[in-house]
DNA sequence: GTGCCTCTCATATAGACAGCATGTC
DNA sequence: CTATATGAGAGGCAC
């Protein structure tokens, strides 16, 4: 079990050499799995958490075949939003006494031994690095090592302190990993080393570069983003955020890991994510802004992450990790607070509202409790129970019950005595979702109203605890209020009296509204314009909209209000496929996708029936259709073709008059 | 009046997992 | 542990 999609492809590959003596592995996440019911035929399950959590709660008929179970990075365990999910799948397994052997890993942890005691697991530990790491504090050109080493950084003629640092990086062969505390930092620091890098290059790197590059901007849409991306890339520099897509972020990771690209400027992304080792680490913000609570210094625990990045296998004989300070107290206070301090203790987050409901629920929906009594007896085998003592947490638990209870997810025989998930509970606990989220949805839809915008539906997408949301601006507040308040019709559910909540709901319509310019096929260039964030995000949001829409549809199915069901199913369909309602007939079609639905759809072909009457060569002049996507589609409608038909298709010389060089997408 | 510099004030702020059923461009 | 870097706009000054 690894944190991350990404470290789990990472792991089949390391694993994959193990094919070869007959040993048969699998990886399963949420966007990437077999069947699993398939999964019993492996030897070896690589997954998430939250996807181990998930296979789990469906009871499959292999869990008693497991004999080790490896829990990769366990310091999450202390992770406000995802630890709990960890700590439940290993509670579960101490609490079955399944007799599975369970290995926790970590490199940064400092209460190891209260985890192997509440494990029941043996602590081993171990210094050893494949690269010995230096770690030091930069301070007014020269870096103090805490070994003792005092090192002068060479000018580079810049009068950039980072630039010195990531020149003399460079020279000597190495790269250079800067973390930033926003992305807005990590973009303009990369700017910043663009021209001192570029002077270190080669010719031959320099039109490598060119070359990567190219491909980046290339990899989408092209947006002001990745426009500066592409420049920086060209310098042999790049940055590194979450508002950029899944492929960016890849191909910059790869270039780094190739040494083409020098130097990169990353929030703390990087610092969890798949395996990036520099020569040269350099912390340059150790702060980061946090809601509620303005700048606060990182935890030593992530300082530890980022410092662990320092020095490549093989290439570097030694790693280091610098953090740079702009003056001596805060050079000294570094050193203390960071350098030499052990990361903190990893503290249970189980005891919290939102993973306790969701957790009380798949506890009793697994059929690991029947009663109040053995929620409680079940928690008791936690590491928060472990650590704080089960009283702490009890009153939670209870509450968590009664929640549940009144949400119709739970319900007890006699009163206090024998407790059960109803059908709906179950099918909450598998859809994975937050019960409240569910309780949310399934209040809106008891309302049984129907003819309702795509809006209201997002809107109530939004509103539930599971949907990320957008940061609303100081000058937004007042058009998006004035909206609410002329459209109140539109809302399935009351706007909270409370302040804070109020302001929450402007972030839910600010974000619903993302969506409907999603749906609507604005392209993603103006909305990464209007709403200022970056293409990656984008995805994200329509990711946890598909996820929560489904799961509305699935309760609305559940609960027979037809009148739900329907739109959130076709809602669901457009915000998967970014398209709007018009395009529904055609996308249903296999092989067409938004692009070629829309190809279809300006050339005139609006629905199914349109295509029945089209004549083959009708087809193949509409851009995009190509001879197989014909023959596709024509399968699909039950057209019948002609002999010669069908060999001018298979043979692909129709008479196609575009190509997809005379056509923008979209 | 214009151009340039300094000061003041408003503004925005990291990341990423999950269901289900099959293919985009 | 309710901060701070940034950038826009206002204001000041020399010409």
């Amino acid at each position: 079990m690894v944190p991350l999609r990404a470290l789990a492809s990472e792991k089949l590959d390391e694993f994959k050499r193990l094919a070869r003596i007959g040993i048969k592995i699998v990886m399963s996440s949420g966007d990437y799995g077999s069947l699993d019911p398939e999964l019993g035929k492996y030897d070896l399950i690589i997954a998430t958490n939250e996807k181990a959590d998930s296979l789990f709660r469906h009871s499959p008929p292999w869990v008693d075949r497991l004999s080790l179970v490896v829990a990769d990075e366990i310091h999450l365990l202390g992770d406000p939003s995802r630890g709990p999910t960890l700590e439940s799948i290993l509670t579960r397994i101490k609490y079955l006494k399944l007799g599975v052997q369970i290995l926790a890993l970590s490199a940064t942890i400092s209460n190891a031994e209260e985890i192997s005691g509440w494990l029941g697991a043996d602590l081993v530990t171990s210094d050893w690095r494949p690269v010995p790491l230096k770690e030091g504090v930069f301070c007014r050109g020269s870096v103090t090592f805490i070994d003792g080493e005092v090192r002068q950084v060479p000018r580079s003629g810049s009068g950039d302190p980072v630039a010195d640092l990531a020149v003399d990086a460079i020279k000597s062969g190495g790269q250079m990993l800067v973390f930033t505390g926003s992305r807005n930092s990590a973009v303009s620091l990369a700017k910043r080393l663009e021209g001192p890098v570029h002077r270190e290059l080669s010719a031959s790197e320099r039109s490598r570069l060119r070359q990567i590059s190219e491909s980046i901007l290339s990899l989408g849409e092209r947006t002001k983003l990745t426009e500066k991306l592409a420049r920086s890339v060209s310098c042999g520099v790049a940055f590194h955020h979450a508002g950029l897509t899944y492929p960016q972020r890849k191909a910059i990771e790869d270039s780094f890991r190739s040494s083409h690209i020098k130097c990169i400027c990353a929030t703390p992304t990087l610092a969890a994510g798949v395996n990036t080792p520099a020569r040269r680490v350099l912390i340059y913000e150790y702060r980061r802004f946090e809601p509620g609570v303005g700048r606060v210094n990182i935890p030593v625990l992530e300082y530890k992450q980022m410092a662990g990045r320092a020095g490549r296998p093989k290439y570097d004989k030694i790693g280091e990790a610098i953090v740079f300070s702009r003056s001596e107290e805060e050079k000294d206070f570094l050193i203390e607070q960071y350098l030499l301090a052990k990361p903190e203790k990893v503290w249970s987050k189980l005891g919290v509202a939102p993973s306790l409901r969701s957790q009380v629920l798949a506890a009793v929906a697994m059929g690991l409790a029947s009663s109040r009594a053995g929620v409680i007896d079940f928690f008791g085998e936690s590491f928060c129970a472990y650590q704080y003592g089960l009283d702490s947490f009890k009153s939670s638990i209870l509450e968590s019950v009664s929640f549940l209870t009144k949400a119709g997810m739970l319900k007890e025989g006699k009163p206090g005595v024998v407790l059960e998930a109803t059908a709906l509970g179950k099918r909450v606990a598998e859809l994975y979702i937050d019960p409240k989220s569910a309780e949310v949805i399934l209040r809106a839809l008891s309302l049984r109203r129907s003819g309702l915008p795509a809006l209201s539906y997002l809107m109530l997408a939004c509103h539930t605890p599971d949907m990320p949301k957008l940061y609303v601006r100081g000058k937004e507040v007042e058009s998006l209020e004035s909206y609410l308040e002329s459209n109140s019709d539109l809302l399935l559910f009351e706007v909270p009296e409370e302040e804070f909540e109020r302001e929450m709901v402007l972030s839910e319509l600010k974000t619903a509204f993302l969506l409907e310019e999603w749906i609507n096929e604005t392209p993603e260039e103006s909305i990464v314009e209007k709403f200022d964030i970056g293409s990656g995000d984008i995805y994200a949001y329509v990711e946890s909209a598909k996820w929560i829409l489904n799961a509305a549809h699935e309760l609305a199915r559940l609960m027979g209000y037809r009148e739900s069901a329907d739109p959130l199913k076709r809602l669901l369909i457009r915000v998967e496929n970014g398209i709007r309602e018009e395009l529904l007939p055609l996308i249903s079609l296999r092989g067409i996708g938004r692009v070629r639905a829309r190809s279809l759809y300006s050339a005139g072909y609006r629905s199914i029936e349109d295509l029945k009457r089209a004549s083959v060569s009708d087809l193949r002049r509409i851009p995009l259709i190509g001879p197989e996507t014909v023959k596709l589609i024509l399968e699909q409608i039950g057209g019948t073709l002609t002999k010669e038909e069908w060999s001018s298709v298979a043979s692909g010389k129709g008479s196609r008059q575009l190509s997809i060089d005379d056509y923008g997408t979209r």
